[in-house]
DNA sequence: ACCTGAACACCGTTCAAGT
DNA sequence: ACCTGAACACCGTTCAAGT
């Protein structure tokens, strides 16, 4: 069921008709809203995963190597997978700024994650001292939308690395 | 009317139901659509004017100050001008790739009015070479999303002067 | 010519009725 | 307990009928 979910959110991006998704996985509209009783919370479950493997991702970069390099591919690797499921970022900056989102807690947790990466760097002298996690998630989640809109992937890329050695390298 | 689709369109943003509009027009939906057949040929008619302003603005700096100071401040108009359309900039990301919109001229010479400032601070060395006029536009369009989310309006300001800063003295 | 109510096919929310 | 058809109030599209 989740399986199906996913299916129809890959093809249709984030904003996909939960009548849809509920005919297709074979149910009634009324059941999947009794499971999931908003879109967020749909979107938590399927990302759950994706958003664990994230946050355990920068524990791993953020015990070995540059804190600078760990950084940016951490970075990079958080653009690539938001592009991925296309149209989440705007729930997932919403649900930041929304405690009683389904979403809330594991942006939270990535928007921590994140924070803790930029804190070694600083401390390491490898990154600025003017931005702090909001302001990554914030700049990661501008990009992310852009590499969602249609063409602009490639320039997202190539624009979010040009901007971060840019800022990074002052 | 158009001012009443404008008070609308400030209160509920750029995907306010067309429906409420002709509500609040006191016209019947009909009628609205067909003088505006899509949301995107009533947004045309109702940024029109913020838009050749924009444009005109563009050649007056072109002519005179610093190439570099020009350009950004130009930049910094922009924004504030996406920004005070709640939900516009998505609308115009999607136009540029789309010559079939009612909104695609209109942003494709804001496009090119950008992109004539960039080119004379470029020919001045005074911005780099490695991006054109699609990359400032895309980077501009980021940046205005990012403060159209809640709460990120003053950072979306911060963060695009830092890195337009960071970006133009590498 | 210009307008528009109404039918249509959609959407998410809610709940009474079914197992 | 768990499910779901159906009613509800919305949406944009389309058109036959009204001035």
């Amino acid at each position: 069921m989740l399986v199906v979910a996913g299916t129809v959110l890959a093809e249709e991006g984030a904003d996909a008709s939960m009548r849809d998704i509920a005919r297709r996985a074979g149910m009634g509209l009324a059941t999947l809203l009794r499971h999931f009783p908003t879109r967020d919370a749909l979107l938590e479950a399927l990302l759950r995963t994706s958003f664990d493997e994230l946050t355990a991702r920068a524990d791993a970069l953020g015990d070995t190597g540059s804190p600078r390099d760990g950084l940016l591919l951490w970075l990079r690797e958080f653009v690539a997978f938001t592009t991925e499921h296309y149209g989440v970022v705007t729930s997932t900056v919403k649900a930041i700024e929304e405690p009683g989102s389904a979403l809330h807690d594991s942006c939270v947790a990535l928007h921590a994650a994140g924070a803790q990466l930029l804190a070694r760097a600083q401390a390491a002298g490898e990154a600025p001292v003017d931005v702090d996690g909001a302001d990554l998630f914030a700049l990661v989640s501008a990009f992310a939308w852009l590499g969602d809109q249609t063409r602009q992937e490639q320039r997202a890329e190539r624009l979010f690395g040009l901007v971060t050695s840019a800022i990074l390298s002052r």
